[in-house]
DNA sequence: ATTAAATTGTAGTCGAGGCTACAATTCTGT
DNA sequence: ACAGAATTGTAGCCTCGACTACAATTTAAT
């Protein structure tokens, strides 16, 4: 560790979330995708993330790589094991940002909005606080 | 505006939100090393992101094109009028997210590096309401 | 005044994440 | 069965944000 590591450990962090961020994103769009549809093609995720299909095609195969999901020419894209279990992290992460939103008087709309992009940047303890704060609420 | 812009908007927000991401830390940061220092050298800005000295220089040149910063070769990086203004924005904004965090029980530590990430998601709305939250913890 | 150190600039590389254009494959309707 | 539509894949391009290596300039020490 540098000298300066603890100025600069915020911004590395956020860098670091980044980093991440695509996959999380990607395997609870395809789990979301997959319970409804039953198959989550490459087609889906495009219109899910407004990208184009070029994009998501290799996207799935760095989460292939990965061992996040697996998929073959022309056939559905599916979760791994691995895969599932992150969805299920992320999920739930995102639902607690986004009831907590909710919880503080945010309205849905900005709340879906503003819990996608924070929801990669709350720390184990903070999400414990959103917690906290969205039970002391609903009493 | 395609059919599905609306399931899409807010990753597209968040993809927005990073593009801009990167200026707004930057003035931040030459606003509060000017204010200590009198001088923001390339090389205070390398530490306190904790990257090279050759990433901040292309980075300020790019701030400079956009009016955000003035710079000769060899000499400090000042504010223009329109980055001190976006500084003060986003010194505010990131202020009140981080005592935000703290009044709802985070430790300094975490708040500290949450709230660097978290402060380019959170809109106007949302923005608001933590302001509330904080004044009505600290009653 | 010279040398050494620090700072800044430049050249060239890399991977991530976006795109368009076009080719290949699979699915669908008649 | 086969033509057309939808889907997927491939080639090639771009910008951003990071890096190393090295050159130029400025500052500091002797
Ligand atoms: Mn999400
Ligand atoms: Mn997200
Ligand atoms: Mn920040
Ligand atoms: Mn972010």
């Amino acid at each position: 560790m540098t000298e300066h590591a603890k100025q600069s450990l915020p911004h590395r962090r956020t860098r670091h979330d980044h980093s991440t961020e695509l996959a999380e994103d990607y395997v609870e769009a395809i789990a979301e995708i997959s319970s409804s549809d039953r198959n989550c093609r490459i087609v889906d995720l495009a219109k899910y993330f407004g990208v184009s299909h070029v994009t998501v095609n290799r996207m799935v195969g760095r989460l292939q790589n990965e061992g996040l999901v697996s998929t073959e020419p022309y056939k559905p894209v599916r979760l791994t094991a691995k895969g599932s279990r992150l969805a299920n992290r992320c999920r739930e992460r995102h639902e607690i940002v986004y009831q907590f939103l909710l919880a503080i008087g945010v309205d849905p709309q900005a709340a879906a909005i503003d819990a996608e992009g924070i929801e990669h940047h709350v720390s184990p303890e903070t999400l414990e606080c959103f917690v906290q704060q969205t039970k002391a609420k609903q009493c």
